[in-house]
DNA sequence: CTGAAAGCGCTTACAG
DNA sequence: CTGAAAGCGCTTACAG
């Protein structure tokens, strides 16, 4: 592997003049920087990260710490963040925390260790681990980490969308299947959900909400909905939003056992439009979280060192109707 | 941040000494050895890698190629992969080469420019892109990378454990809905499930087998699937084995869009076992493969200096019977 | 068994 | 505008 030095040799220069050329240093005269140049080129020259990173304390490297990279939504948003760092030359390391606070935290320190340029968290709850105050920037990304500025989708906005969806096709008694409440996603998408409903009750009293604590996986969502299915057709809501679609996943299956067809009796809407929605039958209305975008901005804070990320950054999930949400007819409709 | 010198002076010991006792050199008095390991925890020191990196030329990093980390298996292998990475001290790199070979490439040498301990590539077709032979530990991982040597499932002892068990079963008119032949995998789940179809033929001569190319992908499977079920019910297959889980799942979807019930008339297997497969309905018989072990395996063999691993592992798999699957009474039995 | 010293490949003030 | 030199924090022969 030719180094600086060869480099250096080769094209006549000293070793300093190399160095500037290869960061770009505007200074060197354009003929110096074609023979260095040229000279990288002939010899294949690569820099040395490591010893880069040695003098400058910085690699070209984002630590990514998401609870399971098996969950299509992270898996997502570590493709998209994978890519938009090799766009701007950094490479992503990725830990799974296991939904463990201890394992995070391990995992974060075995990070730092490894003098990355920004540390990207998606919390595994709200817990603030203690993180020794580096020099490396940190951002929490969709779940908030510590007190580190947080890019995510704008949960409680996008629950008031489904709210206000399911009512303008006519529901009246709706139920919402809650994420666990000690994360804030849990309570976010749960509190615009209640929100937007009271605005519309404002207008219409007959409208009536139910809601059930439970987690964000399919089994959760499975027994929520047996639980709530088992009422008399003129009980029971006609609407099922759940916090996530593993649970809304959970919830088709229930119906399916107990013969209630969706969305003829009741429809079900999840949140995230992971992959698994547009796959089941019937296809599953949810909210799309823009994982792309929050890629990006996460990238773009955490490399960015002019502006001071001080402030959360919320982006907009979008209503995406599929196949198991429908208008009904108001039956019981009381006057 | 402290330094070794920092950890010698508090020690008082030579920074040699700090260094043998960091690594474990036990030629180090036990008296002398307490003294540093105590000014390790006082000082909360921690060793600078790129340091070490630059010395050894080496980096507790593997560095881990897949094709896109949003498929279900590769996310699979990546959590297992990271997890055991991180039990052996080292931070795994993630890429993805989006099923492109130029990207594929350009990641690698990305990868390769920080120095990793090894590397592990799922490579995203069977092309043999050029590496620079570096000392740099190459291993194939599920499909073949150059001409590295291999860690993967047994897949055509999986495909043919599928034809043994559908036959077994009673179908005598199958299907294979092969995944793409420029890959290896693909070229050997239909080898294995072939070559078994014709040890069961030479006893009974009445079995069939129509076999039809496609793509791994969903969308394939469901088109080949609409075709293959045009046919009248005592004409098509009894049995589609598919090559991919997500082959077999657009089977269902096909099969349900036309009215056709599974497993009462006809039975699909899939291949991989990834978590779609026990959410989809019916649930899918496939074959799992033992992705925890290929993980392990693959670190094992990828930070292992003394054995020299050039041999290919095969791993096997497991058939899973799920509710995609049934016995059938053979209705046009030819005798 | 321990210490002093060289050197890994860079970057960065500092002279000139 | 360019070069010589120091130094980042380690590891590793080499003396003693």
């Amino acid at each position: 592997m030719p180094t600086v030095k060869d480099v250096a040799r080769h094209a006549g220069v000293s070793v300093g003049t190399v160095s500037k050329v290869l960061s770009e240093d505007q200074t060197v005269k354009v003929a110096l920087r074609e023979r260095v140049l040229q000279a990288v080129t002939d010899l294949n020259y690569r820099p040395n990260m490591a010893a880069r990173a040695l003098r400058t304390n910085k690699f070209n490297i984002i630590g990514l710490v998401v609870p399971d990279i098996t969950n299509p939504f992270f898996a997502q948003l570590a493709l998209n963040i994978e890519t938009e760092a090799a766009r701007r030359g950094h490479t992503v390391m990725l830990t799974n925390s296991h939904d463990d606070t201890v394992t995070e935290g391990r995992q974060i320190a075995a990070l730092l260790d490894r003098s990355p340029r920004g540390l990207i968290v998606a919390a595994c709850n709200d817990t603030s681990a203690k993180l020794e105050s580096s020099e490396v920037r940190v951002l929490s990304l969709d779940r908030r980490f510590h007190s580190f500025p947080l890019v995510s989708t704008d949960h409680a906005d996008g629950s008031a969308k489904v709210a206000t969806y399911l009512i303008s096709l006519g529901h009246q008694r709706l139920a919402y299947l809650a994420g666990p409440q000690d994360t804030e996603v849990g309570r976010q998408r749960l509190a615009g959900f209640v929100r937007q409903f009271e605005v519309h009750n404002a207008q219409n009293a007959a409208l009536q909400l139910e809601i059930h604590n439970g987690q964000f996986d399919f089994h959760s969502g499975e027994i929520l909905a047996r639980k709530l299915l088992l009422q008399s057709e003129g009980e029971r809501p006609t609407a099922i939003a759940a916090a996530s679609d593993q649970m809304a996943i959970g919830v088709l299956r229930a119906a399916r056992d107990m013969g209630i067809s969706v969305p003829q009796s009741v429809s079900v809407v999840g949140f995230d439009d992971t992959t698994l929605a547009s796959l089941v039958v019937p296809r599953l209305t949810t909210v799309a979280q823009p994982t792309e975008k929050l890629a990006k901005k996460a990238v773009e804070r955490v490399l960015d060192e002019s502006s001071s990320p001080l402030e959360d950054v919320l982006l907009e999930g979008s209503l995406v109707i599929r196949e198991s949400t429908a208008r009904i007819l108001p039956a019981g409709h009381s006057s």
